[in-house]
DNA sequence: AATCCAATAGCCTTATCGGGTCATTTTTCA
DNA sequence: TGAAAAATGACCCGATAAGGCTATTGGATT
């Protein structure tokens, strides 16, 4: 069974090409090509591999990934790219790209990413890998629970920390108010603040949560 | 010029493989190779790339990163390892390896990832990569600074994520509490949030001050 | 000169918080 | 089994926070 792809690629050249690529291959089929993500989006039939340019004239590539992930949950989707920006890799990732290439990659390395994807890999450029690499270098360790809460303790202070009041956090946990404060007191004992804020900053900045 | 290269991997049998692998080209030459860290620091030499088992009977191939790159700092380091577990990936980037590949990985393909990271790249196989962007995309992104603070709400945030109250935020920059107040009324409005707890939270996790 | 914005400051009201103390029940563990 | 720890719930009180509204000043910008 052939892999069937769709294409969003403003310049159509490119575009082109890609199809053209593709289809000397029988193990590929683009299954459609798009200038733009709205008239990707209003034509979508599912496909098993959607490659997508980062920067295209009305929404960004990045913006729409979890729209089409939306209207197809198996989707892979790889971006391509020009350059590697930094940012827009991270958001990519975060928005659920499965893989990140640039555009010079050579033809047989594209039809390699759209294997690996298949096979539940991350297709990634070696430059852009550094990217990631460097980015990841300098992410926050997530270090060990110094202070010994409780599990319940622990449920609550994320609770704060995800900006949720004291009322609110009562109704979630079906427990009255009076109890939720008692947590909060013994958290701000034990992790030696005094309010929701200094508990927020010290369980961000320690990972707690 | 050939790329030089260092081994440091306990299985002999794998060790004597790569070392067939690679000088069966002229474009590499395995300058030396030992089975554990130990021995590799006491022997070494400058090298280009080094490539490093991950599970070493002694000290811990991610460990030993480091020291590698104390010896030689241009030295670029590849790791190698049986499966991708997300830690010990994770420990390798922040440690500073350059690379992260399965010894699985087709030998053509490890010669490939020598020459990436020498040309700066980061090589890493698709399932590694898998890896990274999971936890990438769960990691804090550093999003750019949407809404525009103004410098003194900045300032005051900052304080805010430091745990201080109105009170004390006033007397440090030697304004009104009513001051303090109106700066925080116009923070919350900036950020969308409705408390301090939830400004924090915000603040730090979209690296806002 | 007119306007905008940031920074400053005040007032009023309601809601929430932080601290203290006490009590009951369930779970855990030695 | 019996003590310790955790989770639950309550009361009170004063302090603080949050929301709404108005207003002055000084520096830019137009």
């Amino acid at each position: 069974m052939a892999i069937s792809l769709g294409i969003v690629e403003d310049h159509s050249e490119f575009r082109q090409s890609l199809i053209y690529l593709v289809s000397s291959f029988s193990d590929y089929s683009v299954k459609w090509s798009f200038g733009s993500v709205e008239e990707a989006l209003d034509n979508f039939s599912d496909i098993d591999v959607l490659l997508l340019d980062i920067s295209l004239p009305k929404m960004a590539g990045n913006d729409s990934i979890p729209l089409f992930k939306n209207l197809c949950p198996d989707l892979k989707v790889i971006m391509l790219t020009i350059q590697e920006d930094p940012n827009s890799i991270l958001k990519a990732i975060q928005n659920g790209a499965d893989g990140y290439i640039l555009k010079k990659t050579h033809p047989q390395k594209i039809l390699e990413a759209i294997q690996q994807v298949r096979d539940g890999g991350a297709p990634i450029t070696p430059l852009v890998a550094r990217q990631v690499f460097s980015f990841l270098k300098t992410a926050p360790g997530k270090g060990i629970n110094e202070a010994k809460l409780t599990s319940r303790e622990i449920e609550i202070l994320t609770l704060i920390t995800q900006g949720f009041s004291t009322e609110i956090i009562a109704e979630k946990l079906f427990i009255s108010i009076q109890t939720v404060r008692n947590h909060i007191k013994n958290i701000y004992d034990k992790l030696q603040v005094h309010s929701k804020a200094q508990a927020v900053a010290k369980a961000l900045n320690e990972k707690l949560v």
